[in-house]
DNA sequence: ATGGTTGAAAGTCAA
């Protein structure tokens, strides 16, 4: 069965609900799963989303911040909403498909701006979100599992604009790299869209703060698609929808794209 | 070295 999977940092799923309608129309994923939605689950859209074939929605939710979907056309259970370090933040939603396959969708912690988890707490906890995601995925031993979101590091040195410059910034800095690295071996995870785009430059976001986000590139690939190995051979094609990020109104993420045929 | 922008929501806080 093929089907076509999303990942998108979406940064206001109200403010965004035309922008999402556009991509399900123009890119007609099966599955979508949005991260920072910062919305409660009640207030979240609906409707747009169902007319358009949408019928299958999973949330967690909170005020003003974090907050995660997934939404899908087809059937999917959810079979859990984690809360990985204790924060009290709705950062992780999972889904179960009819096929067997469990989708976790994800935003880890961006984790402030001092990369030191003694002078910065949030960094601390954003080290501490990944241990025990890390823990967890070793305790469970996926399989026929896909973890797509904003995990909030570009690991590889053509993950971001300048590797020399950004060593030392929140995303790229050697610690977070190792953390992330302890996590895909947690469950056998593959990074399928650097299976699929083995090298080169390739990013998922890019600041806002930019005059020209095209013509300065300084972009960062923090939103990723993982598959246990089982399934990750069953990948066709992924890619980054850069042209997204230049709709009017977007988010300052673009979209993450996997289709599997399984 | 610094400041630049966006969003939620009404203060700033977070990214």
């Amino acid at each position: 069965m093929p089907f076509l999977i999303v990942s998108w940092n979406i940064n206001s799923i109200r403010l965004r609900e035309d922008l999402i309608c556009r991509l399900m129309r123009e890119f007609r994923p099966d599955i979508i799963g949005l991260q920072e939605c910062k919305s409660p689950v009640e207030n979240i859209p609906t409707e747009k989303f169902k007319k358009l074939g949408y019928r299958f929605i999973l949330a967690a939710g909170q005020k003003s911040y974090n907050g995660v979907a997934i939404l899908s056309k087809l059937r999917i259970q959810e079979v859990g909403r984690l809360d990985f370090a204790n924060l009290e933040q709705a950062r992780h939603v999972a889904g179960e498909l009819e096929n067997g396959v469990t989708i976790h969708n994800v935003y880890v912690p961006a984790g402030g701006d001092v990369p030191d988890r003694v002078q910065n707490l949030k960094f601390d906890q954003k080290l501490n979100y990944l241990t025990h995601m890390t823990t967890w995925f070793k305790r469970h031993k996926p399989k026929r599992t896909i973890l797509l979101g904003d995990l909030n590091i570009a690991p590889r040195e053509d993950d971001v604009w300048s590797h020399k410059s950004l060593l030392g910034v929140v995303s790229h800095t050697p610690i977070e790299v190792e953390h992330l690295e302890n996590l895909r071996s947690s469950g056998d995870w593959c990074d399928v869209t650097r299976q699929h785009i083995p090298a080169g430059k390739l990013y998922s976001w890019w600041s806002y703060r930019a005059k020209d986000w095209r013509a300065a590139d300084r972009g960062r690939r923090l939103d990723h698609i993982w598959a246990t190995s089982d399934i990750a051979p069953s990948v066709q094609s992924s890619c980054i929808m850069k042209d997204v990020r230049g709709w009017t109104k977007p988010s300052d993420h673009a979209p993450v794209f996997a289709h599997f045929d399984l």
